[in-house]
DNA sequence: TCTGGGGTCCTAGGACCC
DNA sequence: TCTGGGGTCCTAGGACCC
């Protein structure tokens, strides 16, 4: 049988700390923490801030202790950079290897040459130091989920494996995996893990060697796939070509919260701007709209409220007028007053190639706004008079329906809007 | 007081079609 | 006013990832 080919996971270490310290030597040798967009929360630490026990993910404001403590240098993040040093490590990647999947901003899948050596793969490690200055760990298995697993190994033993390891040549593959716990898996998180305990699998070598029916039915395909990979099977392909994106995404969160629908709507108009000028960039057109909205999920005792509609557009466009209305009327319909509003979001889905794009295939009667939509239906609630049913939109095509069993329909797949609402009384006599 | 942002995939259930 | 069955599409929401 011929052995199939080798799949390595390259992972840079601690990415947005190291693209600092590139470019500030100073930071070397120093806890150094990178954080999110707000400031709000660390987002990456250099390996003697994970000493300090400084956790992934946490909020600035609860390690300030820790923080002055051990005078901890704290930096805000800088995508441009890291986009920019992620591009160069790709790219050196792309030259060793007959295929690669770049998986994030400092991941990506190689598909190894045949008879590629662990030698070979340490002196790829040590390249990709030297032209960079960004230290990666590579892991190697048979499937992307092994490889994944190797290099979780390579990145918390790297004093013995040197940054590599290639699970393929290990005498002991199974020990790796007795004491790696379930949740370490790559697509193992919170649900999932409790899922597999009550399944009675707490290690990734007990969910190798779990029944595959009790699997399926407990975690779905997902778990299946896992289980598969994880036993040399491969389920999850390399994907060289980017796959095309499918919608872009716009929110932000406030400091503090506000309450008022003219605050709501200066920040998604900021939203649409910013998302509409990206797929701008892409050459792409939005067919859908979505707006977003919810209170602060961290005040459990705070009354909470989130919502989100999306839409239909008239038709596929990057306009950012055109999108700020859509956008408005949508969030005039999610809105509810007396709630402390922490989040806005837009996300423009549903996108297509502007270049592909071909008016007729999407030539349809421009829809009505959603707040005319809603007020139609507010009339007709008026007009019936049954409170015990009112009439509600049940679907953003246009389906307007009661509890009482009849119902309009304002167009399917090609929504025309069309349909003449005030017969819907008689319809009903 | 302060708690990211941007993605993908899957599923459940309603709606629709024949 | 009530009555069907099965396939498919659509949306919202969950789960996960980096």
């Amino acid at each position: 049988m011929v052995p199939l080919p080798k799949i390595a996971l390259v992972d840079c270490n601690n990415f947005f700390c190291s693209c600092e310290r590139v470019f500030d030597p100073a930071l070397m040798g120093k806890p150094v923490v990178v954080l999110s967009n707000n400031d709000g929360c660390i987002i990456s630490r250099s390996d003697e801030a994970k000493a300090l026990g400084i956790p992934m993910g946490a909020p600035l404001h609860e390690q300030e202790e820790v923080i002055r403590k051990h005078g901890v240098r704290i930096l805000s993040s800088n995508y441009t950079l890291y986009g920019d040093m992620s591009a160069r490590v790709m790219s050196i990647l792309r030259d060793e290897v007959p295929a690669i999947e770049v998986y994030s901003i400092d991941e990506a899948f190689l598909r190894l040459p045949k008879g590629f050596t662990e030698e070979q793969a340490r002196a790829l490690r040590a390249k990709v130091l030297q032209w960079t200055g960004i230290p990666v760990c590579i892991g190697i298995g048979s499937t992307k989920l092994l490889a994944k697993l190797a290099n979780r190994h390579a990145k918390r033993n790297k004093g013995l494996t040197g940054g590599v390891f290639d699970f393929e040549n290990y005498w002991d593959p199974d020990g790796i995996m007795a004491e790696t716990p379930a949740d370490g898996l790559w697509g193992v998180g919170k649900n999932l893990s409790l899922r597999l305990k009550a399944m009675g699998v707490s290690t990734a070598l007990q969910f190798k060697r779990a029944d595959p029916a009790a699997v399926r039915k407990s975690m779905g395909v997902v778990g299946e796939r896992m289980l598969r990979e994880l036993n040399g099977i491969p389920c999850l392909e390399l994907e060289e070509m980017p796959p095309d994106r499918k919608g872009v995404m716009a929110s932000r969160s406030f400091g503090s919260p506000v309450e008022s629908l003219a605050e709501r709507e200066e920040a998604l108009a900021n939203h649409v701007a910013r998302a509409s000028a990206k797929i701008r960039g892409f050459g792409l057109l939005a067919t859908r709209l979505e707006v977003l909205l919810r209170t602060n999920r961290f005040k459990p005792h705070e009354p909470q409220y989130r919502a989100s509609r999306s839409v239909l557009l008239p038709r596929p466009t990057h306009s950012t007028a055109e999108l700020m209305t859509a956008a408005r009327d949508l969030l005039r319909t999610l809105y509810r007053p007396g709630f402390r509003y922490k989040k806005t979001g837009l996300l423009l889905g549903d996108l297509v190639c502007e270049e592909e794009y071909q008016p007729e295939l999407f030539d349809r009667p421009a829809a009505p706004s959603v707040i005319a939509i809603d007020r139609i239906v507010d009339e007709i609630n008026r007009r019936l008079g049954d409170p015990r049913h009112p009439v509600v939109l049940r679907a953003a095509q246009g389906t307007l329906c009661t509890g009482k069993g009849w119902r309009m329909r304002t167009g399917h797949r090609s929504p025309s809007y069309t349909t003449d609402w005030k017969e819907l009384p008689v319809a009903r006599a």
